[in-house]
DNA sequence: GCCGTTTTCGGCCCGACTGTTTTCAGTCG
């Protein structure tokens, strides 16, 4: 039998959903592939098992014919269907679904007429000048198209969160010096706190007679490179660094309704439109409307919304339809944890390894924090490229943090170790050395191309390792640069859950790893979270906010996390005491 | 293609902006 997981079934019905949409078919036909790709994708649950027991047929999304194809799919690893749908255009036409402004209809026009199918058969195509006389294309068209070809070049289509955090704070910044600014907030996939960001999002309100100022304001922020798009109630511009940002203005009263539109899931407003029908009311970014004659319900905050819709407050991290809300409507929404639910963390490096500061300065950056404890993990010997702690340099680690700990009071420094996981699964210390540390985290630094049944085994034997506490950044990725070894990770998570070890979500925002669509596994599992920042300097400290974003994502509570403990409660953890 | 306490057909979320046309289709979020 065929082996094919859950991603290659999940983009498969991607594509389809793109080459139907090529073919114009039935947009709602096509929203179905897309809706069952993005359901598969987040399946917690063996697809294998799901098809073998018919069970796939059953899922909210999945009729007849896509349960039938999916089985095709993954019995097989073949679909006919879908071939055929291929073989109908050049695989290069995808390239061209990611240039803006262009969409299925203008490049099934592009290439029945023009034979173009790929980004550099397009570039050539605008600079002959042979867009300008096709029907529905213009001189405009044609030289926003040659824009956007250049800017793909130029930028990546999405930037780690602190860049884009960054970018959002100068604009607005700059517009808020607007006098007749009434509210103004950062909304879209910032405010959903999303691992990676597309574009930035800023929503305002004012009276009329000040969006104009407020539109010419925000076309002339410092770092703007380009305007897309000017309108009376909604621009875009394109910013030096790349990312795009999009500004609304609307009256202040529609205000909350605008924020909730704007905050998104797309997926996450069409549900909520779906609950307001249901109610006989009409939602958009105006208002709640009573369907029959139109009149607003009124909403001063955004939790009005939710309550006029019998839904308790979703916060934006949760609003991605993964079940927030189902669980609104029943009351049975986590209380998320906050950064100040934060009292330490235990992946930080120092000088013995390849952090930047000493022990006594990483412990003088937690207290300044507020903190109650640090654990300290630098890399293990077989780790050389980060100068991996020896047996002497562990051994004068643990006097110079016990002496440090002589001088603090209700402080605690913890040592520990990041002791690689060799490529058979063992951990990279002897069983004594292992039992000396305060905890263990145990990563994955080198082998990465293994398959994914080896590198499964391999994690879940380390996490077999009685000297394991944590397994650290479970997939290896690097956000936008490098993707996670092929790992299963429910498997791992239920390993996790069958030895009582717990998980790292790595809060430095390249990494922001177990992903928070995981996590929420994890912690239905009753897996123990550590949101660990791996912080190499003292200013790394800080990252655990991402980490917490991320967290929140993943529907955790202070009590699924081990450092939001108090120090009494991680020494019992960690059975120390 | 999915779905159903208005059920097996007829719905399926909603509006802004652009560019090409002249009343609107396509794209985007």
């Amino acid at each position: 039998m065929a082996f094919i997981n859950k991603k290659d079934v999940a983009s498969i019905l991607e594509e389809i959903g793109i080459l139907l949409e090529l073919k114009g078919e039935n947009p709602f036909k096509t929203r179905a592939y897309f809706n069952a790709a993005r359901t598969i994708s987040g399946l917690t649950t063996d697809l294998k098992e799901l098809v073998e027991s018919g069970e796939i047929g059953k899922i909210k999304g999945i009729g007849k014919a896509l349960a039938e194809k999916i089985t095709t799919l993954v019995t097989t690893g073949k679909l006919k269907y879908y071939d055929d749908l291929k073989a109908e255009f050049p695989p290069t036409i995808f390239e061209l679904m990611n240039i803006p402004g262009l969409g299925p209809k203008k490049i099934k026009k592009l290439y029945d007429t023009l034979g173009i199918s790929s980004l550099v058969e397009l570039e050539y195509a605008c600079i002959e000048n042979r867009l300008v006389d096709l029907e529905g294309f213009g001189a405009k068209t044609q030289e926003n198209i040659l824009k956007g070809i250049d800017t793909r070049k130029k930028f990546s289509e999405k930037f780690h969160y602190p860049v884009a955090e960054h970018a959002a704070g100068v604009v607005l910044n700059h517009i808020r010096k607007v006098k007749g600014i009434k509210r103004s907030e950062i909304a879209g996939s910032l405010r959903r706190k999303k691992e990676i960001i597309g574009d930035i999002d800023i929503l305002v309100s004012a009276a009329k007679k000040d969006v104009p100022e407020i539109m010419k304001r925000f076309v002339s922020a410092p770092d703007v490179e380009q305007v897309v798009a000017e309108g009376k109630t909604k621009s875009s511009v394109l910013l030096k660094t790349g990312i795009n940002a999009d500004i609304r203005v609307v009256a202040d009263k529609e205000f909350p309704f605008a924020l909730h539109y704007f905050t998104g899931s797309k997926e996450h407003n069409v549900q909520m439109r779906r609950i307001a029908r249901e109610h006989k009311l009409k939602l958009n970014e105006y208002g709640l409307f009573q369907e029959s004659n139109d009149t607003l319900v009124p909403c001063k905050e955004e939790k009005d919304i939710f309550e006029k819709l019998g839904l308790i407050y979703i916060p934006p991290e949760l609003r991605e339809d993964t079940g927030e809300i189902d669980a609104a409507a029943k009351e049975k929404l986590p209380k998320l944890i906050e950064v100040k639910d934060i009292r330490g963390a235990f992946h930080c490096h120092t000088i013995y390894s390849d952090g930047a500061n000493s022990l006594a300065e990483m412990a003088e950056a937690a207290r300044n924090r507020k903190w109650e404890y640090l654990g300290i993990a630098d890399h293990s010997q077989s780790a050389q490229y980060a100068r991996g702690l020896s047996n002497a340099d562990i051994k004068k680690q643990r006097k110079e943090i016990d002496s440090l700990n002589e001088k603090f009071n209700s402080f605690r420094l913890f040592h520990g170790i990041e002791s690689d996981i060799l490529a058979d699964g063992s951990l990279d210390y002897d069983d004594r050395t292992l039992g000396e540390f305060d905890y263990v985290v145990a990563s994955v630094h080198s082998r990465f191309k293994m398959s994914e049944a080896d590198m499964t085994k391999r994690v879940i034997r380390a996490i077999q390792n009685r000297h394991t506490t944590i397994l650290g950044h479970p997939t290896g990725r690097l956000l936008l640069s490098r993707d996670g070894y092929q790992i299963d990770l429910v498997q791992v998570i239920d390993a996790a859950s069958d030895y009582g070890k717990a998980i790292e979500i790595n809060a430095h925002p390249y990494r922001l790893d177990l992903d928070w669509r995981m996590v929420k596994y994890a912690k239905e599992k009753g897996v123990k979270i550590f949101i660990n920042p791996d912080a190499h300097n003292t200013d790394g400290l800080d990252d655990v906010r991402y980490g917490v974003g991320i967290a929140r994502k993943g529907w955790l509570e202070a009590g699924d996390v081990v450092n939001a403990m108090t120090l009494g409660e991680v020494l019992k953890f960690l059975a120390l005491e």
